[in-house]
DNA sequence: ATACCGATTGCCT
DNA sequence: GGCAATCGGTATA
């Protein structure tokens, strides 16, 4: 178990970036370097687990590194990492990575040679995850976080697609990576800013 | 029971 | 930039 997990979502989120998400598919090992997440806490509006816990988001108030996956829009999958103590109530939604074992199949998965990671549905489809994997374990089943190298910079920004809660910045992401969901919009807050800008 | 809508994506203008 | 696709969860009656 890595420590990661047992933190709150808006400390965890920023520091789960750089690890590697990897999944033991039928198909063989696919893997991506995490370039961006979102933060989720269980007294903000616009988490899932805000209404208390349901058959639905049960995953999330399960121990830190349980895997919470959701259907949405009748027809899209994303995953999230649950973190912080168990009955928390806290995610981190896995937004895009970086492609980097089994290419191949997730250009067979996705139909598409580019843009095969970047959005957090579109990361689920390419590896192929099945919604099966809601409520294993980060650790030991068969999709793994495996720790890496930090971001040489990592913005914070706010988060995507929310109606409520729109004040947190809790979306982070590698500056650097051309993986992201999005392009970098004028708005932008770098973290550690006073460590960065230090002559 | 029925209505509304979403932690999205891709295609259209 | 706008909007349809598509359906389970959640709210409302």
């Amino acid at each position: 178990m890595s420590k990661i997990v047992s933190i709150d979502a808006p400390q965890a989120a920023p520091l789960l970036l750089g690890w590697t998400l990897v999944y033991a598919s039928p198909s063989g090992k696919i893997s991506g370097r995490i370039v961006e997440v979102e933060a989720y806490t269980e007294d903000d509006p616009a988490a899932h687990s805000y209404r208390g816990k349901t058959e639905r988001n049960k995953s999330l108030f399960e121990q830190g590194g349980t895997v919470y996956i959701y259907f949405t829009y009748g027809m899209h999958y994303c995953l999230n990492i649950a973190v912080g103590p168990k009955g928390s109530g806290q995610g981190v939604l896995i937004r895009a990575v970086e492609p980097v074992e089994g290419i191949d199949i997730m250009q067979r998965n996705r139909n598409k040679k580019d843009n095969l990671t970047s959005g957090p549905a579109k990361l689920m489809q390419a590896f192929g995850i099945p919604k099966s994997l809601n409520g294993t374990s980060i650790f030991d089943g068969p999709l793994r976080l495996m720790p890496g190298k930090a971001p040489g910079q990592v913005i914070a920004t706010e988060r995507i697609g929310i109606k409520k809660g729109q004040k947190a910045l809790w979306r982070f992401y590698d500056a650097e990576s051309p993986h992201l969901s999005r392009k970098h919009s004028a708005k932008r807050t770098p973290l550690n800013y006073r460590h960065k800008n230090r002559a």
